[in-house]
DNA sequence: ATTCTGACGTGGG
DNA sequence: CCCCACGCCAGAA
């Protein structure tokens, strides 16, 4: 592989790593990765992973705290969906109290 | 090789 | 908070 696959591979990690009910940025990931400027590569690990329901793919928005890869999943509406069934309120594809439900890798770890 | 786009982030206004 | 511009890396046309 020409690009580091630990890059890949900590996506992941972090990406199961991520507690129940909880949500996480592509840029705190990146960040705890040390490839802070390239948050958009961890949404393209996120779609790598996609095929991999291992990974909670859904708990991971922007640091809006908006649903923008929601139109990557299944549907409409799949992605709020199961952040709605872990307790997280979603409303227009955008998290409401986003700091309580929000978890920094660089931070919990 | 060049250009554009994209699950993003930050800084200035 | 919003809007605008720039940077960033990887892949597709």
């Amino acid at each position: 592989m020409k690009t580091e696959p630990n890059f890949f591979e900590k996506s992941y990690e972090v990406a199961k790593l991520i507690p129940h009910g909880r949500v996480t940025s592509y840029g705190a990931i990146a960040k705890y990765l040390g490839a802070a400027r390239s948050a958009r590569m961890v949404g393209w690990a996120m779609n790598a992973s996609h095929g991999d329901l291992s990974i909670p793919a859904h708990r991971v928005v922007n640091r809006k705290g908006l649903l923008t890869g929601k139109h990557h999943f299944e549907g409409t509406n799949l992605m709020q969906q199961l952040l709605e069934s872990e307790g997280i309120v979603v409303v227009e594809n955008q998290i409401q109290d986003l700091s309580t439900v929000f978890w920094d890798p660089n931070l919990e770890l």
